[in-house]
DNA sequence: GTATTGCTGAACACCTTGCCCAGCGAATGC
DNA sequence: GCATTCGCTGGGCAAGGTGTTCAGCAATAC
């Protein structure tokens, strides 16, 4: 587990400029052609490069609004709760955290009024016992990786 | 603003399989390659598809906790504190919601104690009043846009 | 000392890309 | 009604990248 420097360099200059070919990539860092071809194999085997999906912009889909809603959850309830998440497109992420059946989701809609269609639609099932919303206003730090990708390859660097 | 049923069918095969190439898209899809060249063009230059890059796994880095926090600000200390959460590594996401001085961010660390080393990196930092933090146990839904994508092709297709 | 591992540099055929073009149907504007 | 514009089609072209394999070599492990 753990990534070594080259590693860190070949996910840095991937996420900087996703369109690089491989040889390109080999050219930028001084190395073989294999070696890279080599180190991006290994590394989505590994599972530390999960896909290269495109990252879509929901309000460039036309939503815009972003929040979070913490709901808790009656117990036993958990299972059917999550299938139902799942069912809601505008639900975009799941996660289940410490506490009695407390759950964070990340939401999107239309508009502030659609948020309350979206939020209804969410809560409105049996299992669900509150829920409060934080709606986002800005996004300072978007959804990021390479400062940590940096981190560990630094790291690495010094065993 | 929108898509329509092609860009919709377009992006979700690319997240699908993100490998594929704009002559293997244009046959899956039965349109002419200059067709999917110009929809991506338009997908990218319109902000719809912000990029591909590689889609990294914390755990597989080493960093296999995640947390969120929600942090209650000073007046008028925001752009301080975004600063400084900018320079951690470990906050991989920030957003300001609603509420006086309310951010949200999500955390990573190597583990549950180190988790609170990164916490308070955190939170040691002045203008930050108080933090509550939530760790995430389980992610029944990873963050996906194909549902939304799918709806948002719909919706365009019945107009 | 020997085997293993990882990187290099090169070669090969194959195919995709980026770009151009003319034609055509449909929607739009006059 | 008629002309224009727009998007899609299907084709062609040169250029370059990809996938793959190979031998050589250095560092490491046993």
């Amino acid at each position: 587990m753990g990534i070594d420097q080259l590693d860190g360099r070949i996910i840095v200059l991937l996420a900087r400029e996703p369109r690089v070919g491989v040889l390109e990539m080999s050219r930028r860092l001084g190395v073989a052609r294999g070696t890279v071809q080599a180190r991006l194999d290994r590394l989505t085997s590994n599972g530390v490069i999960r896909g290269f999906g495109p990252d879509v912009d929901p309000a460039a889909l036309g939503y815009p609004v972003t929040a979070f809603a913490t709901l808790q959850i009656r117990q036993g309830q958990g299972p059917d709760v999550r299938a139902h998440l799942a069912s809601v497109p505008e639900v975009l992420e799941l996660h289940t955290t410490t506490g009695t059946g407390d759950m964070l989701c990340r939401l999107v809609a239309r508009s502030n009024a659609d948020l309350q269609r979206v939020i209804d639609r969410v809560v409105g099932f049996d299992g669900i016992v509150r829920a409060s919303t934080a709606i986002v206003m800005e996004n300072p730090v978007p959804l990021r990786i390479i400062p940590l990708v940096e981190q560990a390859a630094e790291e690495r660097a010094r065993t």
